[in-house]
DNA sequence: ACTATGACGGTTG
DNA sequence: CCAACCGCCATAG
């Protein structure tokens, strides 16, 4: 609304919108918001999610290269991975395994 | 108002 | 194909 954190809710509005069992990418939510350049604004807003007014489902965002590039700032152990596996995601390594498979995107499943 | 940083992406070498 | 650099938009100091 009109305020700068509009950015933010964007990307914790598609955050909660990933299906269960399914992750997507900064780049893919930025494009979706419109910046799709600002992938790291995405990371950002997720980094301030942790005094967020609502839960935001952070661990199913990674990189484009499925890796669990944030899985520091949950709890700063393997609370990302568990999550993620609980959702029958499997996660090696900080990597998620057919992460072509459980990617979701934004702008195309919700045709924006 | 300006500068520095940030959970990345894309392009160039 | 792998590695490195630049660019990006927004927030914080």
């Amino acid at each position: 609304m009109a305020k700068s954190s509009d950015f933010f809710e964007r990307v914790y509005q598609v955050a909660e919108l990933v299906p269960h069992g399914r992750v997507t990418s900064y780049g893919a939510i930025a494009r979706y918001i419109g910046s799709a350049r600002g992938a790291r604004m995405v990371g950002w807003a997720m980094n301030k999610c942790s005094g967020w007014h609502r839960f935001v489902p952070a661990h199913r965002v990674v990189n484009s290269k499925g890796l669990l590039t944030g899985k520091h700032h949950f709890s700063g152990g393997e609370t990302m991975k568990e999550l993620l596996q609980n959702e029958g995601i499997e996660v090696v390594e900080n990597q998620i395994i057919n992460f072509e498979k459980v990617f979701w995107d934004p702008t195309k499943e919700l045709e924006i």
